[in-house]
DNA sequence: TAGACTAGTGAACACCGTTCAGTTCAACCG
DNA sequence: CGGTTGAACTGAACGGTGTTCACTAGTCTA
């Protein structure tokens, strides 16, 4: 069943026929059940590791039985997209506000080290986010949540200044340099969220020494001007009639 | 069953008492019949992607009863822990020989894309080698790979010479570089892998600005003498020793 | 109060990794 | 040659998975 069919399930009896308050208490109480059911996911797989969720053991949890949980959400698919959602809520919310420190460049050094940082508070919310390959849902809708785009534009709109400011060779693309350094930090929050780390290796340190090495890179006119994507065309063009 | 054990039941009857050519039928036997197990497993893995494979669908295409399987590989962990060992072996293999341009900085530059292009053109294998969560021994024991290493003293070396022309500031570690390039190209790679790119976004022109800019950002002096590892030190003392 | 509708259940289906008693059969020994 | 051994292999099972569906119990509407 797909998402459009099961919306249409969800609400069958939309025809106000019942007196007021009725059909606000049960929709009150499915949003309880829906909400338990990703409480109990969450717990899960949080604590017991994002493999290891199974549609029975939720069940169990909230004492209902599996087949119940399907008239709730879809797939178990559906269910990790919904924890995925909830994980970039959690890295947005908590990565919007910068530091203030004054200087440009360390207030982008630590947005972007936000990145990583919520990669080791939250590994397994990180993995479902952005290593995980079974969800497919995942990969392709992530983009579309607003509050991502929000915080996208937020990192931009600092790193516009940045280059304003001199503080990268003018003419770069703000958006080369927002994804040329989630890039290299991404490699260092998956190595070691993988446990692909050398023996004794510290992951931060090599993180950070990552991120250094590749704003110390833009820094020096490396990138300047290549064009990743087709919405960097866009973007540049209104950050361009924008200022 | 541990592998000890499981070597043990392998060789179990290992006294001389047959004619000679018997015990070595039967050995090239089993190696045939494992080897069709790998292949198969391989196959499977390699088209219909890495989840997808289970001891059954082997055990068919084979035309075994899954329980046979088991008297071969301890468990599936241990065939897909096969593979990647296979997967490393053809990285190395392919990866050890370097284009000799006479510029040692491209040199460098091309021995790390081959780990991106070894991402692109297999990609199931990289995610099994550096993805893969479910199975533990990769994580834990790829590093003991003789190939690996021969690989990476490989790298080392260049570096090392490149530091010594030059390229790169003097004091600078090549454990260091190493690492860190390596990460960055680990982030492009995982996200093209885990298609968490931009809609639209070109891989390799991430992969590569990632790189460039990092590699901009060593020369630059960045992390010259950061200290990543505890084997950093062993193997940057052994270097000195050596030159 | 009769009918409609909903939430929830139990049982089933088709898979999965793994184990184990039992069969088959080639190789060995007397 | 006949009997014995032992390895290879199988079928069936165990406990797990995601998912579906006929059905029940119970609440709300008319």
């Amino acid at each position: 069943m797909n998402t459009v069919q099961f919306n249409r399930l969800k609400s069958r009896k939309s025809q106000e026929t019942q007196p007021l308050g009725v059909k606000e208490r049960q929709e009150r109480d499915r949003e309880a059940v829906a909400r338990a059911i990703l409480d109990a996911a969450r717990d899960l797989f949080v604590s017991h590791g994002y493999h290891n969720v199974s549609i029975r053991k939720i069940a169990g949890r909230i004492e209902y039985s599996p087949a119940a949980i399907y008239s709730y959400f879809p797939s178990k698919d559906d269910i990790f997209f919904a924890l995925a959602e909830e994980g970039f809520r959690l890295l947005a919310s908590s990565g919007t506000e910068p530091p203030a420190s004054g200087d440009l460049l360390d207030e982008i050094r630590s947005m972007f080290w936000h990145y990583y940082a919520f990669s080791k508070t939250h590994p397994e919310y990180f993995a479902l986010m952005f290593i995980d390959r079974t969800v497919p849902r995942i990969s392709r809708d992530w983009h579309g949540f607003e509050f991502v785009a929000a915080m996208k534009q937020q990192l931009h709109d600092r790193i516009q200044r940045a280059i304003e400011s001199g503080a990268f060779p003018s003419g770069t693309s703000p958006h080369a340099v927002f994804r040329i350094l989630l890039t290299a930090l991404h490699g260092a929050a998956t190595l070691r969220i993988c446990d692909r780390m050398e023996r004794g290796e510290d992951a931060d340190l090599l993180a950070r020494a990552t991120l250094d090495a590749a704003i110390q890179g833009l820094r020096a006119g490396s990138g300047v001007n290549c064009q990743l994507s087709e919405c960097v065309d866009s973007e540049a063009r209104a950050d361009r009639h924008d200022s």
